[in-house]
DNA sequence: AAATGATCCTGAGAGC
DNA sequence: TGCTCTCAGGATCATT
C-alpha cells in the first residue's frame, strides 16, 4: 500500500521523466475508479506540456498550465512506464503518452483517483480532498509542538489521530505502527494524554521513519529511469512490530500484539510501548 | 464538533 | 484441483 514514502519516491521518478514534456495523448482505459475518472481528460491535456510534479499528502499534482492532475494511488495503485507499443496489462486504467515516455496507472482495487482540477477552479491547495490535509511531515514548519497542539485537541487513540491526517499527512498504516513503537508509545494512549516530552519522540519517530522508508526507495526509483521499470507497490520494510503479530519483539523479546483500531490492525509492544 | 462505522474493490490465502 | 469465504487497506461519507 503506497504510503508517503512510496507517493514521493513515485513522484520523484516521474519528475525526472516527465516534467518539461509534451503530452501527447491520454487514454482512459478504465474511468471507474474511487471516483469516475473526469471526463474528456484528452481534450483537455492533449499538446500541453508538464510543468511540475508535485506532492501533496499523498495525492500526486501534475501541473499544467490551465490546471492540476491529481493522481491517487490509493492503496494497490502503481505508476510505471512503458515502452511504446508495450502490451496493455491487467488493470492499467489511465496511459499518459508523453514525448518519448509513456506512463501507466495501474491498479487492481481502483481505489486510486484521477480527477482534474482546472485553475478557473481556484488554487488547487482549496481542492475539497486537499483543503483539510494535516501539514506535510517534511515541513520545516512541523515542530514537536505542534505536533503536540494537534494531540492535545484529539481524545481519539494516538494511533487513530496519526492515521487521521488531519494533523500530519503521510502516517499510514504501516507506519503509524512503527513510529508509535520508536517512540515507545501504546498506541491505544489517548491523544490528548500525550505529554510535550512524547510528543517530542513521537515527532522525531515519525521523521526518521519516513526517511528511512524514503532512503529504501532508492532501488524503487531506480527503476524508473532505467529500462525494466518494475516499482513495486511495497518498499521492502524492516517493520519492527508491523505484521509480525506473536513474532519476538526487536528491543525485548516479548511476542508483538496485534489490535484492531477504527477497522485497522495495530501491531505493538506490550512491553517495550507504555501508555 | 468529534468519533464511529460503512463503503468502494480485487487478489491472496485459508479451509474444505 | 478448485471452489467459497474472509480479509486487507486509504480515505471519504454518512451516521451517531
Amino acid at each position: 500500500m503506497p504510503e508517503l514514502p512510496e507517493v514521493e519516491t513515485t513522484r520523484r521518478g516521474l519528475d525526472m521523466i516527465i516534467t518539461g514534456k509534451r503530452l501527447l495523448a491520454v487514454h482512459v482505459h478504465e474511468a471507474r475508479m474511487r471516483w469516475p475518472v473526469t471526463p474528456g481528460l484528452n481534450l483537455i491535456l492533449q499538446g500541453k506540456p508538464l510543468l511540475a510534479c508535485e506532492r501533496r499528502g499523498k495525492y500526486l499534482l501534475l501541473r499544467f498550465e490551465h490546471g492540476t492532475l491529481l493522481v491517487h494511488l490509493g492503496m494497490s495503485g502503481s505508476l510505471r512506464h512503458v515502452q511504446a507499443g508495450e502490451f496493455l496489462r491487467k488493470h492499467d486504467h489511465v496511459e499518459w503518452c508523453f514525448e518519448g515516455v509513456t506512463v501507466r496507472l495501474n491498479d487492481p482495487r481502483r481505489f486510486g483517483a484521477v480527477l482534474w482540477h482546472a485553475n478557473d477552479a481556484g488554487p488547487v491547495a482549496s481542492h475539497p480532498l486537499l483543503a483539510g490535509l494535516g501539514i506535510e511531515p517534511f515541513d520545516a514548519a512541523f515542530t514537536p509542538q505542534m505536533l503536540h497542539a494537534g494531540l492535545q485537541a484529539r481524545s481519539v487513540a494516538i494511533k487513530q489521530a496519526l492515521l487521521g491526517g488531519q494533523i500530519v499527512v503521510g502516517v499510514g498504516n504501516i507506519y503509524a505502527s512503527e513510529s508509535l513503537f520508536a517512540a515507545r508509545i501504546h498506541p491505544r494512549t489517548p491523544a490528548n494524554r500525550v505529554s510535550p516530552a512524547r510528543a517530542k519522540r513521537l515527532h522525531a519517530a515519525i521523521l526518521d521513519t519516513l526517511e528511512k522508508a524514503l532512503e529504501s526507495g532508492g532501488s524503487t526509483l531506480r527503476n524508473y529511469t532505467g529500462t525494466q521499470g518494475e516499482p513495486g507497490a511495497y518498499f521492502d520494510i524492516h517493520a519492527a512490530v508491523y505484521d509480525r503479530e506473536n513474532q519476538p519483539c526487536r528491543s525485548c523479546g516479548t511476542p508483538i500484539r496485534k489490535i484492531v483500531q477504527g477497522q485497522r490492525a495495530t501491531f505493538y509492544c506490550p512491553k517495550c510501548q507504555r501508555y
